[in-house]
DNA sequence: GCGACAG
DNA sequence: ATCTTGTCGC
């Protein structure tokens, strides 16, 4: 099968209309995790070049056990809904530089609370088969009541009608955060998993070291071409 | 029709 | 996402 990438729009919206039926919810975590990835992208500016970074953690220290990246040009634009489609490539390579399989993917951004969905961590999930998760830094399209103040409180995520995650306090009287199920997960159990990666910051160390070590790496780069 | 909109 | 210093608060 010859899989092109999507250029326009409309195709994109196709591609994850014909994904979306690949993502499991149906099944926990096969037992607890030991290792989760964390994924995210830097991009630099005035030129398309992007730095993606997997990190590996271990989740009972939560603690950095090696770390990997992937250096690219993005060739979609930005669309709110559409973000995997400049992502994904560079997240996937990174990832492959990781010869381990982690237990979780946890990426920066939604799962299915999408207007579709069928968010980046639900397609990072389905391309790779493994368990995902997605944590937001700000809203998208859910609608939320703010979380009581203390950390571990958490509020639904309502959109058409549907919970589709959770607003998530992972420190106590500190902005919440935005848990969703990407695929072969429970939100209860992705929930558990986001506060258990954040002993310390509001975003969870999987994705705040890949934020790190993708602008570090990026920052080091000789200039663009 | 208008507004809102992950990174 | 990225451009950017100091500053308020625990």
């Amino acid at each position: 099968m010859t899989e092109v990438a999507p250029v326009t729009v409309a195709e994109a919206e196709r591609v994850q209309e014909a994904l979306r039926r690949r993502v499991d919810l149906t099944i926990p975590l096969p037992g607890p995790p030991a290792t989760v990835a964390g994924l995210d992208v830097s991009y630099e500016v005035g030129s398309d070049r992007v730095v993606a970074a997997a990190v590996l953690l271990d989740v009972a220290t939560a603690r950095v056990r090696r770390a990997e990246f992937a250096v690219g040009e993005v060739n979609f634009p930005y669309v709110p809904g559409l973000l995997a489609f400049r992502e994904v490539p560079f997240l996937l390579a990174a990832l492959e530089k990781l010869t381990v399989r982690p237990d979780v993917l946890v990426c920066d951004g939604y799962g299915v609370a999408h207007p579709r969905r069928f968010g980046l961590a639900c397609h990072l999930g389905v391309l790779t088969g493994l368990p995902s998760l997605g944590v937001a830094k700000t809203p998208f399209t859910a609608r939320f009541d703010p979380p009581e103040q203390a950390r571990g409180a958490w509020s639904p995520l309502v959109d058409g009608g549907e919970t589709v995650g959770r607003a998530v306090r992972t420190q106590t009287g500190v902005k919440p955060v935005f848990v969703s199920v990407g695929h072969r997960i429970g939100l209860a159990e992705a929930t558990g998993l986001t506060l258990a990666l954040a002993p310390r910051y509001r975003i969870p160390e999987p994705t705040r070291q890949a934020d790190l070590l993708s602008r570090t790496v990026l920052r080091e780069l000789p200039p663009a071409g």
